[in-house]
Order: C-alpha cells, then structure tokens, then sequence
DNA sequence: CCCGAATCGTACGGACCGTACCATGCGGAA
DNA sequence: TTCCGCATGGTACGGTCCGTACGATTCGGG
C-alpha cells in the first residue's frame, strides 16, 4: 500500500515518536514505554499498538524486519518517509481539543456525595503524583518528556488540590 | 428486552442523570444541555446521545413517549427502574481511572517546539477558562454541577498556567 | 526434564465514532 | 399565501477502535 492511501491519526504519531526514540524496537518495548511515558495523556488500548505498528510498516513509514531465532518478534524502524511525515507533523503547532473522560467528576456532577466521591479521587491521584514525580526526579529522560511529564504533575497537583477541598466540605474555589 | 441484559457504562448513568435533571426531556435537548455540561469531563459523540436514549429505553430505564404533533419527537423520562440503577450508581464512590487524549501535550512529547505548541495551546485554554467562568458567575446551576464546573475552572487555571510558562521558556515547574 | 508462570502476540466481535445525509419547521420576501 | 432558504432535529451506516479472551513461546525452579 502507497503512503497516499494512509489515514494518519494522532495516535499514529504518536507511535512514530516512540518508535523515533527507542529503534530498533518490537511492539511489546512501545506498550511497556508508552505506560510510563504517553499513556498518561494520550491514552491508546494496548492492543492497538499492534496493528498501528503493522498498518504504519505497510504504509512504509516504518521498516519490519522478524527476529532470526527464537519468537521471531517483529522489529520496526524509522523509515526515511514516516521520518519526513513525523517532522511534518511536528512542525505544525495547530492541535485539536482535549479529550477527557474522567469519571470522578462526572460522579460528582451526577449528584454523589462529594466527600465520599473524593476521598476515593484522592486516593488515586496522589498515587499517581507520587508515581510522577519518582519518575521525575529519578529517570533520565529527553528534555520533550520532562516537559510533558511536568505537565502530568500539574494536572495531578491540582486533582489533589481540588479534591482535598471538597472532602473538607469547603467550595473548590 | 429486560433489565438483566443491559450493559451499564458510565455514559449510560451520564444520559440517566441529565435526564433526571432535565425531564421530560428529548435527545437534541440533552445533547445540548451536556455540550455546556458534562462534554468537559466526559466527551461524547452528539449521535450516541441519540443512540443510548433508545438502549436505555428498550431496557426499560428511560419511558419513552412520541409528541403528538410536529415532529414527533421522542421523549424520555425516567422510570422507577432507571432511578434506581442511577441511585445504586451514585452511592458507590469507586471508580475507573481518567482517561486523556490531550493533542497539546502528545505534541510537546514528541518534540515540537515547546514556546510554538504553547502559543496555539495557551489561546485554546485561555478561551475555555473564560467560558467556563462566565457560566459559573452567571448561570443558576445545581450544586452538583457548579462543583464539577469547579473542577473545570480549576484544571483550565493549571492549563494557562503551565503553556504560559512554557511559552516564556521558563521550566514549568 | 517437566511444569507453571510470565511474557508476548493475535483473533474477533461488538461498541463507538464521525461523516454525510435526510426530514421537518420556521421565518422572511414578494 | 406560497415559496424558498436556513436552522434545527434526527438517522443511517461503515470503518475504526476497543477490550476480552485466548494461543504461543520462553523462562525459571523444583
């Protein structure tokens, strides 16, 4: 298949970068950096992955080469073209809206008990904060990512600030 | 079709509560009170309004009556049933993780020049925030909501926040 | 050497999504 | 009044996505 004929998502961006970043690299090491890296604020199902992998190789962005031995795992790499798309891509600072989908709040709009609501919300996200800012502090990692890691800790920071309010009965301000 | 075989997701309980606030109540009317409401936390697409009204109601969660002239419209209401599913629902406080698909941040992770992607981010931001201020100062609203709007005005602060500073070249802290 | 667990990958059906398109009502112009 | 154009309201439908479930391979310990 020509490149033409192929639909380029964020999501196949997305996997473009970290193929950029970690090559040569199967499917399994892109879900295991992706966890700890974009899933944070661009959420794809693992499974996915897979077939963006296999769809951007038959659209030549990526090269796939098969392991000689043992699980013959298929291994991708930066093709010249999907280097040129990427960098395109890239390039453009224009961006569509968020997307959220955050099921404390909407249990909070919904008419639950706040105090209750909350003291769950913020049980996960300090987890969560904590796992940030381990991440932060102890990995070495390109500045890009600092960056859009330092933005999760924004956005937990304020989950906790926010929730705290609420289990104290005070308004969030 | 019975109560028993119906799959519940979050969007289910999403639709059942704005019905309950809104009732009686048709789908363009719900589609428009969630586009000033839930669509910040929890993104849906305009059809599935359509399409889960007539779930809920073959489950016999939401009545559903025809108007008598003009263009017929369905209308729905909520049934003893489907308030007794959404009160079950709204007294557990556990729930699932977030999930984001946030472009803004994909596109600082993969590279893109951060003082660029902050310039298109902050005025995305800066106009929400503004939105969802006037709302909040200006709409008489339920409780419920006004909190969830909260949560809105709150996580919009941390987004100018961040972009700003970013934009600026400064760490973003 | 075998077995169980962990790792790695895929198959597949149903849910979701978004585009494109109909249908209806409404209001203004002549 | 009638016509027309636009705004509103609703649906059809196919492709994409998603997540569960399972199959395959490897590894480690007894």
């Amino acid at each position: 298949m020509g490149v033409s004929t192929l639909r380029l998502t964020d999501t196949s961006y997305a996997v473009l970068a970290l193929v950029e970043r970690c090559e040569p690299v199967t499917p399994d090491q892109l879900k295991q950096v992706a966890q700890v890296s974009i899933l944070h604020f661009w959420s794809i199902p693992h499974t996915q992955i897979y077939t963006e992998c296999s769809r951007l190789a038959e659209g030549g962005l990526l090269e796939e080469r098969r392991e000689q031995s043992g699980r013959r795992r298929r291994v991708y790499r930066l093709s010249g073209a999907g280097r040129k798309a990427l960098d395109r891509w890239r390039a453009d600072p224009s961006t569509g809206l968020y997307e959220l989908r955050d099921p404390g709040l909407l249990k909070l709009f919904c008419g639950a008990d706040p105090a209750a609501v909350a003291e769950a919300q913020l049980e996960r996200h300090r987890e969560r904060l904590e796992l940030y800012r381990g991440l932060y502090e102890h990995e070495e990692m390109p500045q890009s990512m600092r960056l859009a890691l330092a933005g999760g800790i924004g956005h937990e920071r304020e989950y906790v600030r926010f929730w705290s309010r609420l289990r104290e009965g005070r308004d969030p301000d």
